[in-house]
DNA sequence: ATAAATAGGTTTATAATGTAAACCAATTTA
DNA sequence: TAAATTGGTTTACATTATAAACCTATTTAT
């Protein structure tokens, strides 16, 4: 009954997981956003993204705010259904 | 207020999880025991002990039952302050 | 006009981690 | 006495996480 279902890898991880954390409730936000709540570095949060974004879980848009580059992310369905199902795991360890 | 707070990288593992879980709420188990409820090999388990036992959360004790070498182990109070922290700065990350 | 600093990232190199496979020593069973 | 099982450990490999280096363009200072 309380087996340890396993952990999708891919949200297993402080920084990904913060970044779906952030995007479930915000729906979409800023590269430079992500990066100071998440206090990551730069780089970090570039490689992660992609990941996040290879999976399907978020949709990574490019444009440009007046003349500078604007990297948005938003949350995918896929992306919500993961994050859950991931937290409903994850409570069996917890709990 | 809601910044994500570190997530201690022991316990941030799926089968150190899963291990510490059942300690917290058994205080005591055996290997072979562990090994069965986490689903995990023994040359996997044996090193998360390890590295549990050498963070100072887990006590592992080496014995004999008949002739059967018998591995135990235990939770330290250090192991369950940790594991206690990392479920409060967890939830900030799913709720 | 040109140099230096800043914005907004990406790429790459390295270290740390997780895991399975191979191994070992002893015991039990065929 | 050979084969299988128990109860693990060690080692090798692949994956991951992270920081450092880098890149392109813009803005600011000289």
């Amino acid at each position: 009954m309380s087996a340890f279902s396993p952990l999708d890898p891919l949200l297993h991880s402080q920084l990904r997981l913060a970044v779906m954390s952030l995007l479930i409730g915000l729906d979409e936000a800023e590269f430079t956003f992500l990066k100071g709540q998440t206090q990551s570095t730069a780089g970090n949060l570039s490689v992660q993204l992609d990941k996040l974004e290879k999976a399907g879980y978020i949709e990574v848009t490019k444009s440009f705010r007046g003349k500078r580059p604007l990297t948005t992310c938003k949350i995918t369905q896929e992306g919500v259904s993961a994050f859950e199902s991931y937290v409903e795991n994850l409570k069996k360890y917890i709990e």
